[in-house]
DNA sequence: GTACTTTTTGGAAGCGCTTCCATTCCTACG
DNA sequence: CGTAGGAATGGAAGCGCTTCCAAAAAGTAC
């Protein structure tokens, strides 16, 4: 059905390492090529990417991997709007796409794609501490972009936020409203986003010189976790929460209404990440805006560079974020 | 580095042949197949996919395809949860996925998808009742699943869920409340979701003799076009609105809140998903769920169902929905 | 033990492409 | 006009695997 070289070959009147040649850019005579490149219009060939891999080690396929638990992953649309970076930019640099979630281990799934040997790079969250599947892409030869770091990520290329920063900043803001009782959800520990999160905010308190002692509260990232430990918060009289992420924060709102109190007059509340439904929370919700589908698309980029230069230093992007205020801290209209 | 079969031959002491049809289960006595066995363990052999595939014509790989404009794919968890479930399913049947998403225009990504022959199988979601790229496929020789179907697509397979029942049920609980003027906001118009879910909600409203002249509104499937609907609805007077999905129904929450009516009191709310972040609106939302996650995964089994039995006859999965009566509807605990 | 069938095995072709190497073709210069 | 040197081209090997076919081995029945 589908037309391979040799029949393109034949057709061009020309051999069918000419033919690759004109399709990979080899030196061809002006004449040959526009032979070649009118036949290929033509018939609409396009190589078989399975010899075209075999044959040439490369396929033009590049790899995702975001080895998520099920429970945290596309519960909203962070890991979605990632991958949508990702493909925007995909688009024009790449033949495919493939997709590994956390369905398996994370030593079966680092062998399943390094055995399969089809992906020309990969890039890979890289959210926890310990992370053998990290380890073992950094390890390989596949060219390999993080999404995320860990201290020890410092010679691998990855693309990041800075954590800390923005912690430290949304924590500030909640400061200078005049909090003092200001309490932290925490993300997933044993995740760089969560401790840093966390580092960013003990040190805007203690800049401040307010205390943390009993004011942190393990969360995970998700909208229970925000319940529950806005629950323990508010028996703890905090006035205000900085949540990890705003899925978390979504919980915490719940918490606080059902006790009855106000946001943000009797606690204000701030989250991370700044999804599209923090705006339509009500009140709707200050967070740190972190563009996560650029991010994504950074990723894309760096990854296609490191691919290009396979040998070059490592690309390290630290993307900027903003803190946005909105109505759960600075109050505004409250509901009658 | 990685070995190759020849050597995997070499160590066992076979031809190659031989370790080719222990791997591919291909008839072997008990104690050849033993003896290559440990040295497949031994070794870590993974064959090459590329070659594999070239030889064989099959690559174990399957395709996803999610070819919604970007403004509406993982805007909400929907596009995730169904991604996952399908990865839940291929981690034990498929050696890989390949994901499209919506970037290029339908034709470019067929003709990708065709050309590259990578693929053993693809599932693809169809919501519009035009669609080149779904028809494309489905002329193909490779076996397809929509998620989601058309009415052409009668002879293909499919998994989807009853619209039109299921958005009559929700229509039919408001009406059981007494509402009399209830509007509408509408999925995305051309897609068969939003087509039959009008369907549902007028011959629910049909058969209680209630009018909806006025009463519907276009939508997309989005949490703005919700914010607009409401508005329109309110305007005439509306006590009860039932919205395409979760997403808009959050929208026309806002909307409702804005004008300083209470829901359900004055106006009673109902989506459509279930998402997560629907039984944490304020107040819950009611909804129907459709397992979407559950979706995935069937997806996934009708694909390999067919792939396993090519010429069989198509496979048509209709999946149950639920009703799901939170306090948008039916009051209960309304904030001071 | 022989003759025959069935199972197991190895040899070899070939999947569609890239790429090395040798050959041919130009062009330019002595 | 002859020839060196570079560009363009074709031939052929080979990427790592599956699978057809034929040969060898192992059963089975007499």
């Amino acid at each position: 059905m589908a037309p391979n070289i040799d029949e393109l070959a034949r057709l061009s009147g020309v051999s069918r390492a000419t033919v690759s040649r004109v399709i990979n850019g080899g030196s061809v005579s002006e004449k040959t090529r526009r032979r070649v490149e009118h036949m290929l219009a033509e018939t609409g060939y396009r190589p078989n990417l399975a010899a075209r891999s075999l044959a040439s080690g490369r396929s033009g396929v590049v790899g995702v991997v975001m080895h998520i638990d099920p429970h945290l992953l596309f519960r909203d649309a962070y890991f979605g709007q990632l991958l949508q970076g990702m493909s925007d930019e995909f688009v024009d640099l790449a033949a495919g796409m493939m997709l590994w979630l956390g369905n398996r281990s994370k030593e079966q799934t680092l062998d399943n794609i390094l055995s399969m040997g089809l992906v020309d790079g990969v890039i890979v969250t890289a959210h926890y501490r310990e992370d053998p599947l990290v380890d073992g892409l950094l390890a390989s030869h596949l060219p390999t972009v993080l999404v995320g770091h860990r201290r020890l990520d410092r010679t691998a290329s990855y693309v990041d936020v800075d954590h800390v920063h923005a912690a430290d900043s949304v924590t500030s803001h909640l400061i200078q409203l005049g909090r003092t009782r200001i309490g932290h959800i925490t993300g997933m520990r044993g995740t760089v986003a969560a401790e840093d999160r966390i580092t960013g905010y003990r040190r805007a308190m203690e800049r401040a010189g307010l205390p943390t002692d009993g004011l942190m509260v393990d969360g995970d990232f998700n909208a229970p976790s925000g319940v529950r430990g806005a629950e323990v918060l508010l028996d703890r009289r905090c006035d205000a929460i900085f949540c990890a992420n705003d899925a978390t924060a979504m919980g915490a709102l719940e918490a606080v209404r059902a006790r009855g109190l106000g946001v943000p007059d009797d606690v204000a509340l701030a989250g991370f990440d700044d999804l599209d439904f923090a705006a339509r929370l009500d009140p709707p919700l200050t967070t740190v805006r972190q563009g996560v589908r650029e991010q994504g698309a950074e990723a894309a980029r760096t990854l296609f560079q490191l691919m290009a230069d396979r040998d070059g230093t490592p690309r390290r992007v630290i993307l900027p974020t903003e803190l946005v205020i909105r109505q759960s801290t600075v109050g505004g209209v409250t509901r009658p």
